[in-house]
DNA sequence: TTGAAAGCGCTACCAA
DNA sequence: TTGGTAGCGCTTTCAA
């Protein structure tokens, strides 16, 4: 049987109150004789406050609730990392869910947590916000800071990377290296990031009076395997082009075993570049050109924003959080000049 | 403002306990007529029920909580969707909990956990279980599943591979390639696993007559910057080895990084095996010969046995489900003879 | 079929 | 410095 605040309070013939003052470090209003009587009964009977039963008069928690596309992409474990490191500092959870690239699962678990008493939600949504998750969001009062994505929603707080210059910078590399036909592997087409990458793709074109080419652009889903048939499907529409530009490492790599497995090398026959700079792209072999997120500390902004406004601090907190892309060269791009 | 139970029954014109019984399904007992028009009111205002305040009647809740050493390596995301897609079959939640190799935040995680009512957890303690953490065990009436791992509790239960025979067939690979000097980079010494992997390279020595080095021993921590410099360290005490073996793919990566640098050649002047088949060992190159965890499998086992106990059918629930490894031959280890 | 009411473990307010 | 107590939102039992 679990102890609680009443079974201390008989023990130490004080009432529940105090004791509740003790537990709660209240540090007026409890006598120095008493607290110490009390801390030593709540040490000998291992005594641990119900979080629920206190969630339920307090409605608050020191739970954030932290939702992600996709364990398995080591983007997101790195920024979990980030935001459970100060949250941890200031006393706080972490819940992670894991939408598993799913619009569905991701709005069951906004519901999960609204229903949990979470002090504030990190939302690094996959897909557009749909209407319904939109509602959702609005109906809510959680404190709520979106990463890794920019929602058309006035004035929600977001910290993301600044994708379109990235991709631009991407795509500037390699045509300063003198390719010209540049195939472009996406994400999903509703996802921010895609969005935004897909811009910086078809503006740094312009600037270069490169002429824009159907043909060499192809939709993936983010993960290895779709970067692997993505480079099959371009590869069947057109054989015209020198390099090809992922919407993250992730499909950079299985656009690459796809590539060898045509005995296809890389980088001499085709230039492959990546996005995220996760672990494995200076592992692989050719080790892989791509753009790198600061995405700890992302993760440790998202999370000191979150924090702030549930402390009521939110005044203070800005809007918008954008980082700036990092260019990695590494060997996957051959100089063509 | 949060629409409660209180309020629909308002609104319906019933008493709180018939919106709960809709509200939970009780097929008896309520009306059509009224079972209609409460569900409509549901509907309408968007109710959902606080899962604290019914989990303070009930003491019971449909959140499982998961603790496992440390997010970024992938082999733990791996058993976590594993997990978390057997949780979701069954309408069950994973608070996710990342230890980060540490003994204390496990701890730590484990008070938080018993705070708020899970119905149950599943463990992959990274360090043998210390007396603190222990006693949290035994004085908590939880359902508790440990993956992973097999402490030394009576009757707990436990899923995990045959460590000792997994790291046996890498060390007897090795052998039958004609390697006689086999370096060894252990995980943390007071883990299970380590212990059992070390047993197994104890054991193939023996049993194939080759005589035990202390010097080609050498401590490693399970992170990919600990296999570096390990391999260092043991290229420091002896440089009298033609392979090594890993405890885990991260360190191998890591030890052939090293050598690397060191230009030494893998395989042709040192073989290396990992051991775990994260993603990362088939893309590095060479590619990584490693022992295979059917890791996913492990984690879907571990739910429905966290989640049987859970319900009740606690009875038919083996204390132990062993799995056997598989051993993966890639381009890693050069054949000796 | 429905309602009234107790009570889960705690916090917070007011009174002593 | 302390205690009494209402009440958080729900489930559950008993009675109607």
């Amino acid at each position: 049987m679990k102890v609680t605040i009443k079974d201390i309070a008989e023990k130490a013939n004080v009432s529940v109150a105090t004791v509740s003052r003790v537990v709660n470090n209240k540090s007026k209003g409890v006598g120095e004789e008493t607290r110490k009587r009390i801390l030593e009964l709540i040490k000998e009977y291992d005594f641990q406050p119900s979080a629920v039963a206190r969630g339920l008069v307090t409605k608050k928690s020191k739970i954030i609730g932290l939702i992600i596309p996709d364990l398995t992409n080591p983007f997101y474990p790195k920024m979990t990392k980030g935001i459970e490191d100060v949250a941890h500092e200031h006393g706080y959870n972490i819940i992670l869910c894991d939408g598993n690239n799913s619009k569905e699962k991701e709005a069951a678990y906004l519901d999960f947590l609204n229903e949990h008493y979470v002090c504030g939600i990190i939302y690094n949504n996959f897909h557009n916000i749909s209407d319904t998750i939109l509602n959702k969001i609005l109906k809510s009062s959680l404190p709520l800071v979106f990463i890794d994505s920019k929602p058309e929603i006035k004035g929600c707080k977001c910290v993301y990377l600044d994708n379109q210059r990235a991709m631009y910078e991407v795509i500037e590399h390699l045509l300063l290296n003198g390719h010209r036909k540049i195939g472009f592997i996406t994400g999903p087409m509703d996802s921010y990031s895609t969005n935004e990458r897909y811009k910086g793709y078809i503006n740094a074109l312009n600037d270069y009076d490169i002429p824009f080419d159907s043909n060499l652009v192809v939709k993936g889903d983010y993960v290895m395997k779709d970067g692997y048939y993505a480079m099959e499907r371009l590869y069947n529409q057109t054989k015209n082009f020198t390099a090809i530009a992922c919407c993250n490492d992730l499909m950079a790599i299985g656009a690459i075993e796809k590539l060898e497995e045509m005995g296809i090398k890389v980088p001499e026959d085709i230039s492959v570049v990546g996005f995220d700079d996760i672990d494995i792209a200076r592992l692989v072999r050719p080790k892989l050109t791509t753009v790198a997120q600061p995405i700890h500390e992302m993760g440790r902004v998202a999370a000191n924003m979150i924090i702030d406004i549930i402390e009521g601090k939110g005044s203070k907190v800005k809007d918008d959080v954008i980082f700036e892309p990092n260019l990695v060269v590494r060997d996957s791009v051959k100089k063509n000049n």
